[in-house]
DNA sequence: TGTCACGCTGTAAGCGCTTCCAGCTCTGAT
DNA sequence: ATCAGAGCTGGAAGCGCTTACAGCGTGACA
């Protein structure tokens, strides 16, 4: 900085020796300008533009006994999902005149001193995505702070805000039944939170509806790497397969590898892994097998094939979230769960015809 | 929460009483617990327990001084772009025991006051990409508080970070030149940011030394949007230009579109919609028109084509951010800006062949 | 046995705000 | 002319912490 650190950081006092008023004065001109007449509200804060003053939030903070900002824990983001959670998250709050204080919280490493310092700054904190092991972490800040739960399992108590997940899931299962997809298999850790939890339940529902048995669960991280693991073991199954039945009638080949003819997928970068090395290795995605994702990335729609996945209003949930725990805070009570909707968009890895589009003259 | 609400916040005093020792103690055995005899850092430990004690961070502030909070200020993040650079920023931050806190400032609406929020509860802010209008604010606020400014345009008098960018424009540029390419535009808004300014410089760069002059500019957003547009643009301009030239000879048809046979884009987004509406309409990428990005998205690598593009280390951009700022509190003075290095990273969309894949047998 | 140093602890003075309360100055009604 | 009340302002008491500074008991040493 230019100056700052020489000369002494301005405090209330200094601005209000300098307008000729009391700091109570100098305090409700910025708090409360109408309390203060019109002639002396301009003193002030021509005062406290020469000054440069800035109020010290800690010293508000600890006469109201309010931090007037929120806490938000998240999992080391990278994810385009969790970067529009906070953004709808922060744009509420600063709308509400709160800030925002971000932690991350690797899953790996509790970090729970960082938690604590965390606790200490702000009236509310919101958890989000992950859950499972930090499950323990939100009761005990419960117990101390208002908090809400986000896109993540939920827990006894505490107020939770979630994208529909079931009813989508079964939606998205049912149009893989109706693209004649029999064996149709799922990929995503159950016990890692009930989002993916929940959307296999609307899986086998579809499943079950229409009289078919589910098929082979890969239980992966919903990560890129996970695709192509699970993209080399479909084609390892595939290679024995048709070791095995060498000379054989290849009926099982015109659609299907390894017994599967389709994949609903935990999020788009999954998704987009298997189909890629699919492709690569000469497999026709979604001729033999149907692939579909979650979390509609902006990329999904400019891949090849398009990826059918199903598209969340991501920023309104963490906007409702950061609404609520104002309200908490404030005194309201928790309520129900929140759901905002999906929405399955398909696109071409489903098994769909692409949209025609003008081609050039 | 359970009950936080009923009972009273329990603050240090609180702990005292219960330990049976002064609030000095206390104190103690939380900043430094080895100038407290065993026996009492327990008694006064347990006493937190069970209270439940969490220290307001306000009261500490006021006292030393300090907030250990850095701020950071971001455009309405959404590409995942900034959600590294925030990463980054964050663990770095974290590490060395700071809180970060986030303001989201739309450039449309500049929201001063919460800029002034922001600074009354840090000790040091970080300004991070998009510049242009934003610099008066920069300014200011490093006139009270350490400022870095990351991955933007650069201020007079504080610290700046960012990627390189003109020799990896120049590169990428001179790589397009070696695919034989003689006419190549350039997709950005030159005033937005030094850079893609200084992307433009290493293309111009690149052109001169060839002997080649640059081909048209396009002054968009890198956004979706904007590809969209330049796209139907191109394919406009060319369904005219096959109109005039109806049955003369098609000799500039076999590469090139509307004038163009490469472009070099500001980010993936912008390149990728580009991509997409061009390969719709029938026009063959790279094959007639070459098209690079920027930033290597997740999912550039499996784009068909494979995305050309520039991979820079953002998230360590972020942590060097954090380490300087944090530095700068402690009274270090200014240093020299700081770049990091950015990578061509060579797919298809530039021309080149695709790398060789075992197929299924 | 006295002295001193050392380790540990408590007392108390802030840090920069908010806000209750009281007091002052006008105005308008009586 | 008097007084009630409205409008503004200042005094002062905290908010929950940190951190000199001083005091205490103890053991080492002379």
């Amino acid at each position: 900085m230019a100056n700052g650190a020489s000369s002494p950081v301005p405090t209330i006092y200094q601005v209000a020796e300098r307008a000729g008023v009391s700091i109570a004065t100098v305090s409700r001109a910025f708090s409360d300008p109408s309390k203060v007449a019109p002639r002396t509200l301009d003193a002030v804060l021509e005062a406290a533009r020469v000054l440069r003053y800035v109020p010290a939030a800690a010293a508000r903070a600890l006469a109201v006994r309010r931090s007037k900002a929120l806490g938000v824990v998240l999992p080391h983001i990278d994810g385009p999902y969790y970067a529009e959670l906070l953004v709808g998250f922060e744009v509420a709050a600063s709308e509400l005149g709160l800030s925002v204080v971000l932690a991350l919280l690797n899953p790996q490493e509790p970090r729970h001193l960082s938690v604590l310092d965390l606790l200490g700054r702000v009236d509310g904190v919101a958890f989000m995505a992950r859950s499972g092991a930090q499950d323990d972490t939100v009761r005990q800040v419960a117990d101390v702070r208002p908090t809400v739960s986000v896109a993540r399992g939920q827990v006894e108590g505490v107020d939770a805000f979630y994208a529909e997940n079931r009813a989508a899931a079964r939606q998205l299962t049912e149009h893989l039944i109706e693209h004649g997809r029999r064996r149709i298999g799922f990929v995503g850790r159950l016990e890692e939170g009930s989002d993916i939890g929940q959307r296999h339940v609307g899986y086998l529902e579809a499943l079950e509806e229409a009289g078919l048995a589910p098929a082979e669960r890969f239980e992966k991280d919903p990560v890129e790497a996970s695709g192509l693991e699970i993209a080399e073991m479909l084609l390892a199954v595939e290679r024995e397969r048709n070791d095995a039945d060498a000379g054989a009638a290849g009926a099982d080949d015109a659609t299907g590898i390894a017994g599967l003819d389709a994949l609903v997928c935990g999020n788009d970068e999954l998704a987009m892994a298997i189909i890629s090395r699919l492709t690569a290795a000469g497999v026709d995605v979604p001729g033999r097998l149907a692939v579909t994702g979650w979390d509609d990335t902006v990329t999904a729609r400019y891949l090849t094939p398009g990826l059918t996945t199903v598209r969340q209003d991501v920023a309104e949930l963490g906007a409702l979230a950061a609404q609520r725990l104002a309200a908490l805070i404030d005194g309201d009570t928790s309520q129900s769960p929140v759901t905002v909707d999906s929405n399955v968009v398909l696109r071409q890895s489903c098994g769909c015809a692409p949209d025609p589009v003008p081609a050039l003259a």
